[in-house]
DNA sequence: ACGAGAGGGATTCTACAGAATCGGGTTGTC
DNA sequence: GACAACCCGATTCTGTAGAATCCCTCTCGT
């Protein structure tokens, strides 16, 4: 009897199950489950799931080909080793895409959906503080990089970034719950602030404020996860 | 009996095989062997390359998870349309990763390897044209920019320029073996200035002169590869 | 120290079975 | 007769299983 994955068991249904496959993997790694640095025996995950020894191989190598592990000829899959020099290190690379992405979508993006996002940005300044809100935030601040990378004109540019965000976001998820979970929610005033930012820049059609803009917000996300996640390895 | 590749058939040895078929692969969609929307069979393509269908398999996802083909589930993969406009946009992407690379580059390059680099082009564009000048000077090529990215200071970046380089690479073959057919070497000499002029600012240690030279050198890149590559559809 | 060898595990191959898709043909209904 | 629904079979993908081979590492004996 294969030992249940932390979330629900992944519907393992024919032609899918790679991609669940990857999804559990992911998750478990980000949950602590599987370390940095520790051998992904392929027999081993074969047994935890249930499954044979084939789809575990082609997750791993998706997810080798992501980044999310290393992939060493001959000796398998190991878990990145993520470090705060890492996290530096993919928010440089995402600090340099999203510019580029803004000031492609400064000279594409439309006002009027601009405008929505930027009212839901004060709406939801104006909320009182609290796990719902921090969701809605989290909601928001997806909302609104997916439609700058929509809206930038270079739909390669849109798929990796998307790539990227897988990282991001999990690394973003599990700072803001730590952050949940000890009630400061000052952040969310300094995110909607640089949010309305990029969206003044966007309405007015400027490439040069809106990747001021964006520089701003993702070096103060870096600042910020950067405080905040003590539990990171160092440097 | 497998019939041979169109480049020299891929050394498949043990624990390189999947990478030495997506190399494999690769080349021969860029050499229009696999057309846009055609099928890629798996069975067909291990008796191609004399190999089994697992490594295929398994190549044709590292492909499918780096967005060369589509992989439609249950339906095995399908070669992506691969456009001007795709070029255009991978060489975006590319633009704004090598800048950043040089830009950290400039900070950090040894002066005494960079200069040993830039003999080396230099007595590549005393040398008469021809075939063998053409491989000298993608080996050459290949050396700056990975120097480049081994001394851009962030490892991250490095993995991801190296996963760009995989296609850009395979479309810089291209394009050099179609230059190479038709006797027209010009375009090395260009090649050679553009890059003195990045060694140059790396030796001066001068960012932004690097990413100035760097960005000139891309573009002037894309300009080319566009006008030589007509086999490619449009826009 | 150093090399032979053993063992663990990755990689690949082979063979096969289940499942999805697609095309074509058949049947039933109007 | 026209047409839609349905079924069926061919093709191919997807996953399983076991075995063979190879690579890496570690240990043990010299």
């Amino acid at each position: 009897m294969p030992e249940l994955t932390t979330t629900s068991e992944p519907a393992f249904d024919h032609g899918l199950r790679r991609q669940a496959l990857v999804r559990a993997i992911l998750t478990d790694i980000f949950h602590g489950k599987y370390r940095a640095g520790q051998r992904l025996v392929t027999e081993a995950l074969a047994q935890r799931f249930g499954v044979s020894h084939t789809p575990i191989r082609e997750a791993l190598i998706e997810l080798g080909t992501s980044g999310i592990v290393n992939l060493l000829p001959n000796r398998g899959a190991v878990v990145r080793q993520v470090t705060a020099r890492d996290v530096r290190e993919v928010l440089q690379v995402r600090k340099v895409l999203e510019c580029e992405a803004v000031r492609g979508a400064a000279r594409r993006a439309d006002p009027v959906r601009v405008a929505a996002i930027a009212d839901d940005i004060r709406a939801l300044a104006a909320r009182p503080p609290g796990p719902e809100a921090v969701a809605v935030a989290r909601d928001l601040d997806n909302t609104l990089h997916d439609y700058i990378c929509a809206a930038c004109g270079n739909s390669f540019l849109q798929s990796e970034l998307a790539r990227l965000r897988t990282l991001y976001q999990a690394f973003r998820d599990v700072t803001w719950d730590l952050e949940e979970a000890r009630s400061d929610f000052h952040r969310l005033g300094v995110e909607a602030g640089e949010h309305l930012a990029i969206t003044d820049a966007l309405r007015a059609r400027d490439p040069r404020a809106a990747v001021r803009a964006m520089t701003a917000h993702i070096r103060s996300g870096v600042k910020y996860w950067l405080q905040v996640s003590t539990n990171l390895a160092p440097s």
